[in-house]
DNA sequence: GGTACTACTTACAAAATGTTAGTTACTTCT
DNA sequence: AGAAGTAACTAACATTTTGTAAGTAGTACC
């Protein structure tokens, strides 16, 4: 099995990142709209997925420091958006087959 | 967040989860075999994984007892197979973005 | 008869995640 | 002015998941 392969796929295989990562990009959003958008994360997770994520270099943090109660906006950087295709196959398969798993 | 894709993320948000299946989906394989696929896996987990999939209906287990020591072989099933875009396209991201975070 | 191999399982330890509550700063309601 | 709310976190403790090391059964090799 190849390193980098193995690598990529420990991180997506952490609980929440890939969700996060989706949302993100979506398009830009702050804190408490992740936090809405993924159904069941803890606002301890997300933190701790977003400065993950910020230090491996895959989200941005931008603060609006100007904004009444400090503003934070999170973007997914370049080596995130290239993750769309895998994403968007991950769609795909899931709308075949998850459907199916719903009730056993 | 899509109700289907959120729950087929969890599920490659599993560890290992997604390393064993992408083994399986190039050839079914036997316990020892995959084990020494997947670098760092331990008996435990590979154990429990194979179990937890084979529940989903991801991998099938076939036991060969002609065989001297009773041998299993577990393969994907199809619907594993079909989340071959899916490693394909996470393949590719991380051939271009995972060298570059080896060493910080 | 001891060692090795295959495919596991078990017991215990460590790490990750979940849950609940609290923090700071500012804003709106009363 | 004080109470309650929102945004973005953080802390403490409980629970779950994962890791580690060792053990099991059956067979073959030396």
């Amino acid at each position: 099995m190849c390193q980098h392969y193995q690598a990529a796929m420990e991180l997506l295989a952490k609980r929440w990142t890939g969700l996060i990562l989706t949302i993100l990009l979506d398009q830009p959003a702050r804190f408490s709209k992740i936090s809405t958008a993924v159904d069941g994360i803890s606002d301890r997770m997300l933190s701790q997925r977003l400065v993950e994520l910020e230090e491996i270099g895959m989200v941005e943090r931008k603060v609006d420091a100007a904004q009444r109660p400090v503003l934070v906006e999170y973007a997914a950087t370049q080596m995130a958006r290239e993750l769309a295709p895998v994403f968007d196959a991950l769609q795909n398969w899931a709308e075949k087959w998850m459907p199916a798993q719903t009730s056993d």
